[in-house]
DNA sequence: TGCGGAACAC
DNA sequence: GTGTTCCGCA
């Protein structure tokens, strides 16, 4: 098992490469993709449009000639192109926007967030359109922090300096292979600027970023632009709305930042187990951040839809535990809208996190089914917090697949439910089961084909909450994505079920129904919040035992279902909070002290929510 | 217009 | 492993 923190720590390996493999000549098409959208000069060419990732390629000689020109491919054309394109769909890379031609749309999961995170789809200066988030409607833009900022996803991970350098280096490099590239290099080139290339370290530090490992330097470091904005920061390009790269903790959430994207990231990868979470919160808890709460709700927010729109693994939301929004009541449910709007990245509502976080909480381990939920929302502004079911990924499967799929799809949207409603009766139950059942599924490795197992699961939240949402987010892109979730297979764990029942939409509720007082050492403060912080410590632990021991997890979670049950019931019966949890099994005790420090620190600050 | 298999190059 | 090229199919 890999643990996130660990070196070892796996994302698919096709994440990290970006420019660099080998097989790739140093740019990968999607990396050329990226780039393309984010300059303003090939807006004509190909541009963002409407939500998550979604790109039309406006003119597909011109993007091919560019293609051909970066690979000193004169012969290159729309339809080679387009064959690489689709090779993506198998890697889940992209998938075809149906009905709309010339338009793809980037799985942020694995992409976007594992690599890009930074990485401002539309360029700051254009806002293009940046990949809307999905949820919020609103565009996000990936923070671009800075000209540079757009890279390839590994070396940008790997050290955020690094990759603007590694920006540079696609930009220039890639073209600049050819003669011919010329022309489409100087652009890039021009946008990519610098040079400094802070070669950082290589893909292990980006492993090592998700984990605990990731040092929050690294993360400042790579968002540092975004910490920026957190304050006021010059950079920020508009980024607000990009989930990831902005806001991603300013400054002082730099923690938070680090956290969510490389969370993202870790999700995406689906590598992290649980891990993660405790992981970040390790980190962050060191840190502590010190963010503004609303603002690291907003961008928790927008993070969390971000994730969930891109797909990515409930996991990612893990981390938002760390974020800790304190706030429990989940106002409205940010809408599209609301998050679209620069700011709103930022001040995004925190509903969905809260929310999120507390039907995870109550959910259980797995933040991530009800994070999945929360974030969805955007467009309704509520979403349930569907449970998210984890899906492992399989690969990617091609259009044979997808077509069996959709029957599949529904097949395992309704299987997930079952296995959901089977096997956690509660609805926190599901997520805690969901997570515990995840765990043990799921693979740290890097995959990207194996990706099934860890990807899945990440696509599985993806799903469920699709299969919950439905036309919420994306209507056209929907059919694609549950193309891909299908595609990706699900495995469903079981938890995600109960949540769409257990879970409450609000997060306050799920905050009290949550047990956790027993279990962590829990603040004076905010009962509310530190039962949040417990949640999260069990679920890290959790997480953590279930990844130590596949076995126990179940256990585990099975317990930490009754105990959710049994929180749902006290919280029901209005104490709530905790108490009821004490029954927090072995996880939480079992909770790192790094969780414990985080949790504590969480419930301090949160004591003051 | 889009998909995906197959062979092949790097 | 990634992408290119070619091709047949829908």
């Amino acid at each position: 098992m890999k643990t996130p923190g660990e070196p070892g720590f796996a994302f698919p390996e096709w994440a990290y490469k970006p420019e660099s493999s080998p097989g790739s000549r140093q740019i990968q098409l999607w990396h050329f993709i990226l780039e393309l959208l984010r300059k303003e000069e090939y807006h004509e060419v190909i541009a963002w449009q409407g939500d998550y990732g979604e790109f039309v390629i406006k003119d597909p000689d011109e993007v091919a000639r560019l293609w051909g020109a970066r690979k000193c491919k004169p012969q290159m054309n729309y339809d080679k192109l387009s064959r690489a394109l689709r090779y993506y769909y198998n890697k889940r890379i992209l998938h075809k926007t149906k009905g709309k031609r010339f338009t793809y749309k980037f799985n942020f999961n694995k992409l976007v967030l594992v690599n890009y995170p930074f990485i401002d789809m539309g360029s700051g200066r254009v806002p293009q359109s940046a990949p809307p988030i999905p949820s919020g409607g609103s565009h996000f833009r990936f923070p671009p922090s800075t000209p540079s900022e757009v890279l390839s996803p590994s070396e940008e991970l790997r050290s955020p300096g690094v990759f603007s350098g590694v920006a540079r280096r696609m930009a220039r490099g890639s073209v600049s292979d050819c003669s011919d590239g010329t022309s489409t290099n100087s652009e890039l080139e021009e946008t990519v600027g610098g040079g400094d290339e802070r070669g950082l370290g290589p893909d292990r530090s980006f492993r090592g970023l998700l984990p605990p490992r990731m040092t929050h330097e690294s993360l400042f470091r790579m968002y540092g632009a975004a910490s920026h904005l957190a304050r006021p920061t010059p950079r920020v390009h508009s980024e607000p709305l990009s989930p990831f790269p902005v806001s991603p903790l300013p400054g002082p959430g730099g923690h938070l930042g680090p956290a969510l994207s490389p969370a993202l990231s870790m999700t995406p990868t689906s590598h992290l187990p649980y891990t993660p979470s405790p992981s970040m919160s390790s980190p962050m808890l060191g840190s502590h951040f010190s963010f503004n709460a609303e603002d690291m709700k907003r961008y928790l927010q927008a993070h969390n839809q971000s994730v969930y729109n891109y797909h990515l693994s409930p996991r990612a939301f893990l981390h938002y535990p760390n974020i800790l929004i304190p706030q429990p009541h989940r106002a409205a449910p940010p809408p599209a809208h609301d998050k679209p709007p620069a700011h709103h990245l930022l001040h995004a509502p925190p509903m969905h996190l809260s929310h999120s976080l507390a039907g995870s909480l109550g959910a259980g381990p797995l933040g991530a089914g009800p994070l999945g939920a929360g974030l969805e929302d955007g467009p309704h502004g509520q979403q349930h917090p569907s449970p998210f079911k984890f899906k492992l990924q399989p690969p990617p499967l091609g259009r044979k697949q997808r077509d069996g799929g959709s029957a599949v799809a529904a097949a395992s949207s309704s299987s997930s439910a079952h296995s959901q409603s089977s096997s956690s009766g509660g609805s926190g139950m599901l997520s805690d089961s969901a997570s515990a059942m995840a765990t043990p599924k799921i693979k740290v490795e890097p995959i990207s084909d194996n990706e099934s197992e860890e990807v899945e699961v990440t696509d599985i939240s993806e799903e469920d909450e699709q299969m919950n949402h439905h036309g919420n987010e994306e209507e056209e892109d929907d059919e694609g994505d549950e193309e891909e979730d299908d595609d990706e297979d699900v495995f469903k764990t079981p938890a995600t079920p109960p949540l769409s029942a257990g879970i409450q939409p609000f997060p306050l509720m799920s905050l009290k129904s949550e047990p956790g007082p027993g279990s962590a050492p829990i603040s004076p403060g905010g009962t509310l919040c530190i039962p949040l912080k417990l949640r999260f410590k069990r679920r890290w632990s959790e997480d953590q035992k279930m990844e130590a021991d596949g076995e126990r997890e179940e256990a585990e979670d099975k317990k930490v279902r009754s105990a959710a049950q049994e929180d749902g019931e006290a919280a029901r019966g209005g104490a709530g909070v905790a108490e009821s949890l004490g029954v927090a099994p072995p996880t939480q005790r079992r909770s790192s002290s790094e969780l414990q420090r985080a949790t504590a620190q969480l419930s301090l600050e949160n004591s003051g929510c």
